[in-house]
RNA sequence: GGCGCGGUACCCAAGUGGUAAGGGAGAGGUCUGCAAAACCUUUAUGCGUCGGUUCGAUUCCGACCCGCGCCUCCA
């Protein structure tokens, strides 16, 4: 059963293969860091974190490498000093916030490469392309990759350029430039702005370069998968590939994965209209991580994705929902019936449809629908005793391991989230939403809840309902869902 | 203007040339001391509109309406 992925390079769903038998070799194009991600960049990250957990599920060993931008024109102008280190520093602020925000996210780590760090090696790179007539030099020290010079150029984004002519169209405020296409590869300084020495000159890198560089650095000069945002087909892939195949003659990447924007209540998201959100934002308003994910993935990466906080609220009861029952078949009642049919063939027909929706072009809302089929028809064997304990327990959270190694929002783990993000929001003297401020004051320890736990059983042992019940509601006020069941109360974090 | 994507029930959403997955929400019910969780029943003769092809279309074709995206640095 071959993997079946969209390319943007050719247009259409293609059977993924790779360059070496059983790896994978994959680039994203992460974040500039100049501010807090936001939803919209991390529908990306965790669409491409969906690809890369399905392929190592898929028996795949993968090289993920994805860049943090710390160097462009927004940076420099913020960072407000020509000093190296005082841009590092207003970069570090962002970066380590996206780190974060990542993990909220469960989003599996990569390994991360800084431009900054490769600065040299992209002045090299440039003296290369300088070599080969690919690039030229302007009168103030800056570099321009000549676009006249590669004529596959518009392939990844289906532009002609076979009409343009050197000279045809010259900005005026781009004298310097041959062609009015040909896009900065490495930019010189102006007074006060940060730079770095290097053999082509002082200056600073154009947006392009790093990622050609820092991609082939890692991965060669040919490699498998290269993913973005749909925004980044033009120009940035596009100048990507006629960097890096300009200068090597060969095949960059052979996959392009590229999400779909997502709207926010219906329309683009931005500052102006009001309905611009951080991860962190969301977080603050009472939402969590794990519901935030959820919505993310459930509507698959090339679809325009509606995020809504009524659909907020839609993911977080589903995923309490799928909690319910891995809690229900990790702890469950343990008598049956003697006659009981089996759920293993069940267990063993959702994980085909499970790998199959995923194998076809990462469909992950009908990965989710098999799933919840299953938690259905196996929630009500269950409670009716109609299934057999002992070889059926573990091939169902077997299954929901597997979802689970895709989709990473099983483990109960967003109040230890939340409570860095409101941490970090007190701190910085954010907005907290009242109810969420009360509930993270409440917090019961494991031991707490326990204490409680046993103090609700005496109770209902001597049938004091009340106090029972008084318990039932300081707990549920804390965040912890109460289950009295006839096998004994059971408890977990909402 | 160029290129591209989409319009499926109250909301989100998958999908197929033969008669509509799944989730949420609502209503009723079972269970329960009460809850919670869970289960059952129920909510699209209908898949933007109008034509066409076909034995048959939501699925193919055409037109139209509506929404959205990219077109030099926004994921």
């Amino acid at each position: 059963m071959p993997f079946r992925l969209y390319n943007t390079l050719s247009n259409t769903v293609e059977d993924f293969r790779t360059i070496d038998s059983g790896k994978v070799r994959m680039y994203a194009c992460g974040p500039t860091v100049y501010d807090y991600g936001h939803i919209g960049n991390f529908r990306t990250f965790v669409a491409v974190d969906i690809l890369f957990r399905f392929l190592k599920l898929s028996g795949y060993s993968v090289h993920y490498v994805m860049n943090i931008t710390d160097v462009d024109d927004k940076i420099i102008h913020n960072a407000g000093s020509p000093d190296i280190a005082a841009v590092r520093h207003y970069t570090d602020k962002f970066s380590n916030a996206f780190f974060e925000d990542s993990k909220a996210l469960n989003i599996d780590p990569p390994q991360f490469v800084r431009a900054t760090d490769h600065i040299q090696e992209m002045a090299e790179f440039i003296a290369e392309l300088e070599a080969k007539g690919l690039a030229y030099r302007a009168e103030d020290g800056s570099y321009y990759f000549r676009i006249a010079k590669f004529p596959p150029y518009g392939k990844l984004s289906k532009r002609d350029f076979a009409g343009m002519e050197d000279g045809a169209r010259v900005d005026v405020d781009e004298y310097d430039k041959d062609n009015a296409r040909d896009f900065a590869l490495w930019k010189a300084p102006k007074p006060g702005e940060a730079s770095w020495e290097t053999k082509i000159g002082p200056g600073r890198p154009g947006w392009h370069i790093e990622c050609s560089v820092m991609s082939m650095e890692e991965l060669g000069e040919s490699f498998d998968l290269h993913a973005g945002g749909e925004d980044l087909i033009f120009p940035h892939h596009e100048n990507e590939i006629a960097q890096s195949e300009g200068l090597t003659g060969k095949p960059f990447a052979h996959f392009w994965f590229h999400s779909r924007f997502l709207l926010v209540e219906g329309e683009k998201m931005s500052k102006s209209l009001g309905n611009f959100y951080t991860l962190r934002d969301l977080v603050l308003k009472g939402y969590k991580p794990s519901a935030i994910r959820f919505l993310l993935t459930s509507v698959p990466y090339r679809n325009q994705l509606n995020f809504t906080f009524d659909g907020l609220q839609q993911a977080t009861a589903s995923v309490e929902r799928l909690r319910n029952f891995y809690a229900l078949v990790s702890n469950p009642p343990k008598s049956t019936k003697p006659d009981a049919t089996s759920l293993a063939p069940l267990a063993a027909e959702t994980k085909d449809r499970f790998m199959q929706a995923l194998g076809n072009d990462l469909n992950t809302a009908e990965a989710i629908g098999a799933i919840f089929e299953m938690v259905r028809v196996a929630n009500a064997a269950i409670n009716a005793g109609n299934w057999k304990l002992d070889t059926d327990q573990k091939p169902l959270l077997d299954v929901m391991n597997t979802f689970d190694a895709v989709f990473a929002v099983l483990k109960d783990d967003d109040a230890a989230k939340i409570n860095s993000i409101v941490a970090w929001a007190k701190i910085e003297g954010r907005e907290i939403a009242p109810e969420l401020l009360a509930a993270t004051a409440n917090q019961l320890s494991d031991a707490d809840v326990e204490a409680k736990i046993a103090m609700m059983e005496a109770a209902r042992k001597s049938r004091d309902f009340k106090s029972s019940d008084a318990i039932r509601g300081e707990l549920t006020a804390a965040g912890i869902l109460v289950e009295i069941t006839k096998e004994g109360i059971r408890w977990r974090r909402k």
